[in-house]
DNA sequence: TCTGGGGTCCTAGGACCC
DNA sequence: TCTGGGGTCCTAGGACCC
C-alpha cells in the first residue's frame, strides 16, 4: 500500500493579489480587500500593506491608522469565485482527489502520483508554474503524510512557499512548534494548555492521554497525537460533501437599530435569502435560530423547532418573527442573523396537502423569476431600496458548487 | 465616528418518558 | 417519606475555522 501524501495549496493574500492582478495601478501598493457595507473589516491586506500592520479583521479606521497610505478596495466576489473555479481546474490535472476547503485553499490527495510527476517538490514546482502562468498569482504549497502537517507546512513559508514534512523529519519540527500553530488549537485551548504546562507540540505529544481527556473531552483525545503530528482525517473529494447541516444569513446593519418595523424587514430579507438559497438546492430545515447582537457585541440567538421541514421563506419568516416578538429587546441591535438547521433533503419531505402543494409551486415561480430579473424582484411583502446596497463579504466556507455557493452581491 | 459573514462540532442543563 | 437510572429531545452557548 502506498504511504499517504496530501498536499495543501494556499493562495497568498487571496483577494489582494487577484486585486492587484486585475488592475496594475494597484501593483507594489499597500491595499486592502474590504467590503461594501457600511461597518466592514479588513478581508485580505496585500503583502504591502501587511509590513505596515495591516490585519485581516481590522475596520477600516484601524488599518488606515496602520497605513496611511492604504488603498481600500471593495470585493468582487465574483472574480474570486472564478478564480478559483480555475485554480481547481488546474488542480484537477495533477489529481482526482481534490478537497475544496475553502476559496482559496485546497487538499489535494497526491498519494502514488510520483511516475506521473515526478517528486513532490517537482509536482509542486509544477503546479505553481501553471497557476502563475495562467492566473499570475502565487501560493505557498505544504506537503506531508497527512492533511493537519501539510496545513501546518503550507503556513511556514510565505509568499510563495514549498515545505515538505515527513514522518522522519516531523518530531524535530514539532518538538518546539507553539501548540497554538497547530489548526484545530485556537487561543482558548492555547490558554488552557499553557495554564497546565503545556506549550510546545512536543509537551502535548507526551502529556498523558487520559488528563487531556478528562480536562478536554473528545477533544483531549484528539490532542495528544495533533502534538505528535498524528491526524487521520480523510480528503473529502469535490462532489463527495456531505449535505449541509444548515443555512443562514446574517447583516450588521448600516447602524444600530431600535425600531421593531425596520428589524422585520430585515428579518424578512434573511428569511428570504435564506429560503432562496435553501430551495434552490431543495434542502429543508425543521429548525429556526434568530441571531441578535447588540452594540457591546453581545450576541445570542434563539432557535425554534418547527412541526416539519421547510423552506418556505413565510414559514421561516413568520417562525423568525415569533421568537423576535417574544424578546424583549435589551437596546438598539447591531447584527441580525437567520439561519435553518437540523436539514432534510426536501424531496423526503414532500408536502402531504394540496394547499402545500400550490404554495410550492408559488415559490417555484417567484424563485425562477427572480432568477431571472434578480434577486428580491418578488419577495413576500415589501423590501426597500434602503437595503439593496448593502453587500457582504464572501464566505470561506463558500464551494464551488452546492448549497455553499454563497455569493452575495 | 471601533470590531464581517458563513459554517461545523461539542457541551451542558433541563424537560420528559419509561 | 425517600429513593433511582437510562435515554431522548430540546435549547443555549462556546470554540474553532476561513
Amino acid at each position: 500500500m502506498k504511504a499517504p501524501l496530501i498536499m495543501h495549496i494556499d493562495m497568498n493574500a487571496f483577494f489582494a493579489s487577484v486585486e492587484q492582478r486585475s488592475n496594475p495601478e494597484l501593483r507594489g501598493k499597500p491595499i486592502a480587500v474590504i467590503g461594501s457595507a457600511k461597518r466592514t473589516v479588513v478581508t485580505t491586506a496585500s503583502y504591502e500593506a501587511r509590513r505596515f500592520g495591516v490585519k485581516t479583521g481590522m475596520n477600516k479606521w484601524e488599518a488606515r491608522k496602520a497605513c496611511p497610505s492604504l488603498i481600500f478596495v471593495i470585493g468582487d466576489n465574483q472574480k474570486y469565485i472564478d478564480t478559483s473555479v480555475r485554480i481547481l481546474a488546474i488542480l484537477k490535472d495533477f489529481s482526482p482527489r481534490i478537497e475544496a476547503y475553502s476559496i482559496d485553499e485546497a487538499f489535494v490527495d497526491i498519494s502514488g502520483t510520483g511516475s506521473l510527476f515526478g517528486s513532490p517538490e517537482t509536482l509542486a514546482a509544477s503546479i505553481k508554474d501553471r497557476i502563475r502562468k495562467d492566473l499570475g498569482l502565487t501560493c505557498s504549497i505544504g506537503i506531508a503524510p497527512n492533511k493537519l502537517l501539510a496545513k501546518l507546512a503550507s503556513d511556514m513559508k510565505k509568499p510563495d512557499g514549498l515545505v515538505i514534512i515527513t514522518e522522519e523529519s516531523k518530531a524535530a519540527l514539532l518538538r518546539d512548534l507553539p501548540v497554538g500553530e497547530l489548526w484545530g488549537i485556537g487561543p482558548k485551548l492555547t490558554m488552557h494548555l499553557g495554564a497546565m504546562g503545556i506549550r510546545t507540540c512536543g509537551q502535548l505529544g507526551a502529556f498523558p492521554e487520559s488528563i487531556l481527556r478528562e480536562r478536554f473531552g473528545i477533544i483531549g483525545e484528539r490532542l495528544k497525537s495533533m502534538g505528535q503530528g498524528m491526524d487521520a482525517s480523510p480528503i473529502v473529494p469535490m462532489g463527495e460533501e456531505e449535505e449541509a447541516k444548515s443555512v443562514g444569513h446574517s447583516t450588521t446593519l448600516p447602524a444600530d437599530v431600535s425600531d421593531k418595523a425596520v428589524i422585520r424587514r430585515y428579518i424578512l430579507k434573511l428569511s428570504e435569502m435564506v429560503g432562496a438559497r435553501a430551495r434552490r438546492h431543495n434542502l429543508k430545515g425543521r429548525k429556526v435560530s434568530l441571531t441578535l447582537r447588540y452594540p457591546d457585541f453581545y450576541t445570542f440567538s434563539t432557535q425554534r423547532t418547527l412541526p416539519s421541514y421547510t423552506n418556505d421563506t413565510h414559514s421561516i419568516y413568520m417562525t423568525a418573527l415569533n421568537i423576535l416578538e417574544a424578546q424583549r429587546l435589551r437596546s438598539a441591535v447591531r447584527l441580525i442573523g437567520v439561519s435553518i438547521f437540523d436539514i432534510a433533503k426536501g424531496s423526503l419531505q414532500m408536502p402531504l396537502f394540496e394547499e402545500d402543494r400550490k404554495k410550492e409551486k408559488l415559490l417555484e415561480v417567484m424563485d425562477s423569476l427572480n432568477m431571472h430579473f434578480g434577486e428580491f424582484t418578488l419577495t413576500w411583502g415589501t423590501i426597500f431600496e434602503e437595503y439593496e446596497s448593502e453587500a457582504g463579504v464572501i464566505s470561506p466556507a463558500w464551494r464551488p458548487s452546492g448549497v455553499k455557493m454563497v455569493n452575495v452581491k
